[in-house]
DNA sequence: ATAGAACGAGACGGTATCGTACTGTTATGG
DNA sequence: CCATAACAGTACGATACCGTCTCGTTCTAT
């Protein structure tokens, strides 16, 4: 059971999640919220000072997380773990959806900016872990920029997500791994 | 010397176009192009007849166009070219700023997704030339994805442009050409 | 059981924006 | 030169939305 607070809360989140998700982050309305959800506009205020609050709060709660990856797998089945959650994650319609709102609102507005890096900040964190495990094992060379070895794995992914051209499916995954391993293998012999 | 209808077009689109770069689409206001472009509300309705229509306009106008590739250049060479030219246009900081607002705007709104979808269209088909250039020299197996290839390509500038995590220059550039390449190399082999 | 917190319902003022209408002025082509 | 198309300036009505406020009701913790 849970006390009313958290009942009203959720429902407040629930409306404004699904505005965003039909109508972008404009449709993101008080007066729509307390129409969908049922919750008077007072206690929506009571919850959240500014309507600003509220959608970046819908945009916080919708950042999917990328789970930490067992050091022991090693650098290429880390990879490949880790590509699949990428591509799960960017499957996810709703994601989908959301991804190029926060892409364009992180450029006027410092709430969502905040969130975004947040985000990137621990997504960068775990690929990074899987990095260092190619380095150790003489994969990648010591001095290899990260972020354009990142930039060169998940590019891929972002645009099949963002265009549709291809996709998001098993398939393109290996195929990127494959890519991936095949471009680093001459530069270990350099 | 133009005519004044000439004139005033191009005012109301040079201040729109300035309002979307600095705050986004929902900047385009029919009261904020008066206010700084000069031009009359009376005479912006002469030439659009609703926002709507002009925000399509400006996103058209904006959308870069990719120059056709000589075919003479063969593979290799024509890849460089192309990749080069993807680099310039997704480096100038104004494409930088449309392009998530045009990603965002398609799913909701048809007339930015008839735009979008031209523009993306035409570079296909440059794209394509490309590609079908590798697979008369035997470097690309015939019945390969053209759509999943380009994935591949131009993944990693699309993010690269989005996320800033990589400079978008040509060192990136030869590098994402020899990663193509590197993964092309085995595949002729089976 | 009861005090206090949380809520529902909705009125309200204020602001921003759209699109129209009207009047007088200015540029342009024939 | 002159008829007229294009323009400036601005008032206006119509919505949509934000955020505040009041008042009566319901839940919840103690």
């Amino acid at each position: 059971m849970s006390t009313r607070v958290e009942r009203t809360h959720v429902a407040v989140m629930k409306a404004a999640t699904e505005l965003l998700l039909e109508g972008g982050p404009s449709a993101i309305t008080i007066d729509g919220v307390v129409a969908r959800s049922g919750v008077a506009k007072s206690t929506v205020y009571r919850h959240w000072a500014t309507r600003d609050e509220l959608v970046t709060d819908v945009f916080d709660h919708l950042t999917p997380k990328l789970e930490a990856l067992d050091a022991s797998l090693g650098f290429e089945d880390g990879l490949r773990a880790l590509v699949r959650q990428l591509v799960a994650m960017l499957a996810d319609p709703a994601w989908r959806s959301v991804l190029p709102a926060m892409m364009l609102l992180k450029l006027h507005q410092n709430d969502i900016a905040e969130v975004e890096e947040r985000m990137q900040k621990e997504q960068l964190q775990v690929c990074s872990a899987v990095l260092q495990c190619g380095k150790q094992e003489g994969r990648i060379p010591a001095d290899e920029d990260e972020g354009l070895l990142l930039t060169l794995l998940i590019g891929p992914l972002l645009m099949a997500a963002l265009t549709g051209t291809t996709e998001l499916n098993e398939t393109l995954a290996d195929r990127l791994v494959a890519q991936f391993m095949a471009a680093l293998a001459p530069a270990t012999t350099r």
